[in-house]
RNA sequence: CGGGGCGUGGCGCAGCCUGGUAGCGCGACGGUUUUGGGUACCGUAGGUCGGAGGUUCGAAUCCUCUCGCCCCGACCA
């Protein structure tokens, strides 16, 4: 992309009610812009960086034999009267009545309305196991929505619900969600900790929110910082197999890490002091078993092979997508703006003309940018006609992790320069070198 | 839902207390200049001062109501 032909309105100053440096740099960034309190317009720039986290989360989703669908905004009340939370949910549902006096809602969640669907299709044991998800808005009316996507009142959520006969298998669809979510935020180069959650009223033990640790987070969290020094790495998953499934939720669950809903100073007071570690979380997805309570209160059972009639265990299982790139920025950002992992970046190389007009600067400049396209890189060329500091200024606040640099000065002796956005060290290379070298980088992003 | 704050050109703000018909910086546009980290200068355009009502000869400014937004807390993913 030229930048004289995109849309990216870039702000010098920083726009008054941003107070948190995700928000404000997506403002400045030119990456959302407010509708209202908590719903926000997703500019080209952000729109990208959204598509490739769900593209992301779809690739991990398949992987892990989840199935894609997609499930309306909208949805009759009369669902959520036969589960009972059309009355339970309180004001954060969103209500509505449309011409006809019916009243319907804009979905906070999909339990009822995907329930509904399966009961209606799925009446053996024999098909069973499924798990289906579906990326789609939601609402919920926060009292106070803030801090820019971290919590709109209108977010971009994957949710997904699995089936299974019995609990053992439910179990293994909650283990597999842990680890294509362990999978999928590693991918994002995001370090999320799956800590024990609350399961509320419906109690159990399956529950597990991942945070994100940053000082902005809302949640307090405890944890052996052993958890800091876990990753999947390379390892090569079979998520159809339940023992291996089992010893990575085993092996990534048992050091301790909790938030403060469920945080036991008994149990923590184990971890050797030198490890106990308290900090601020976001919270970027949930995982939750809770067996029957829509099958039964909605009537979504299988025949058994006995021929009796059986109640499905479910589970849902969330990942915020909008928040993910308030988490991402908070995470990956320095005094000069947005600093990308490289799988997430909207544009993956930026291209830098500093003198717009130079005939040799100008015909480097198309050379680089039409490989760069060729390959795949995915290049923004700043091509306007603005001076060097200004053109560095922004592509430090959008964020791209690579940078070549193209002038006259370094022409002349055949090279250009190749900048890391993360660590700021800068490299000559002759042009073609300089292209191999973001080719290799990105070869296996 | 309790507490606090703010609405004035696209953005950031001053003016309000002590009423006299709106100003600064950035940005935009036109020019000159400059050219490897947000160049300097000259000029131009752009505002029913969130809205409604009231007081007054006169309201951005005072009063009442209302809408919107932000922050802290409680709540929630």
């Amino acid at each position: 992309m030229r930048l004289t032909r995109y849309f990216l309105p870039i702000l010098k100053e920083t726009p008054a009610e941003a107070s948190i440096a995700s928000h404000r740099l997506m403002l400045r960034a030119g990456m959302i812009h407010q509708s209202s309190a908590g719903i926000y317009s997703w500019l080209p720039m952000g729109f990208k960086v959204l598509q490739r986290l769900e593209q992301i989360v779809h690739e991990e989703q398949q992987r892990a034999g989840h199935i894609p669908m997609l499930m309306p905004t909208l949805q009759s009340a009369d669902l959520w009267r036969e589960s009972g939370r059309y009355d339970d949910y309180g004001k954060e549902m969103l209500r509505i009545t449309d011409r006809h006096g019916r009243d319907m809602l804009y979905g906070p969640t999909n339990e009822e309305l995907i329930t509904d669907i399966v009961r209606n299709s799925i009446n053996s044991y024999k098909d069973l196991p499924k798990t289906l998800y579906h990326i789609q808005w939601k609402f919920r009316d926060e009292v106070r929505p803030r801090f820019g996507v971290m919590r709109g009142r209108e977010f971009y959520m994957k949710d997904g619900y699995s089936f299974d006969v019995d609990e053992a298998g439910a179990l293994h669809s909650y283990n597999r969600h842990l680890v294509s979510y362990l999978r999928t935020y590693e991918r994002m180069g995001l370090k999320a900790i799956p800590m024990k959650a609350d399961t509320g009223p419906i109690g159990g033990d399956h529950s597990h929110e991942f945070l994100v640790l940053a000082e902005t987070g809302e949640s307090e969290v405890f944890y052996d910082s052993r958890v800091l020094d876990m990753s999947l790495g390379d390892c090569v998953i079979d998520f159809d197999d339940v023992a291996q499934c089992q010893d990575i939720f085993d092996e990534f669950t048992t050091p301790y890490a909790r938030t403060d809903e469920t945080h036991d100073d008994a149990i923590f007071s184990d971890v050797p002091e030198n490890r106990r570690m308290s900090a601020r979380g976001i919270e970027v997805g949930q995982i939750f078993y809770f067996g029957t309570k829509y099958s039964e209160s909605m009537g979504a059972d299988v025949v058994m092979p006995d021929g009796s009639r059986k109640p499905i265990e479910m589970g849902s299982h969330g990942i915020g997508v909008s928040r993910l790139i308030g988490a991402l920025i908070e995470a990956n950002h320095d005094d000069k703006g947005i600093i990308w992992p490289e799988s997430v970046a909207p544009f993956r190389v930026g291209l830098v003309n500093l003198r717009q007009g130079d005939e040799a600067a100008d015909a480097a400049c198309d050379s680089l940018y039409s490989g760069l396209v060729k390959a795949g890189l995915d290049p923004l060329y700043d091509d306007r006609d603005e001076r060097a500091g200004a053109k560095f200024a922004s592509m430090d606040l959008i964020g791209c992790p690579w940078r070549i640099t193209v002038g006259p000065r370094g022409l002349k002796n055949g090279v250009v320069e190749l900048t890391s956005r993360r660590t700021g060290e800068t490299v000559e290379l002759s042009p073609e070198d300089a292209l191999a070298r973001c080719v290799e980088i990105y070869a296996d992003v």
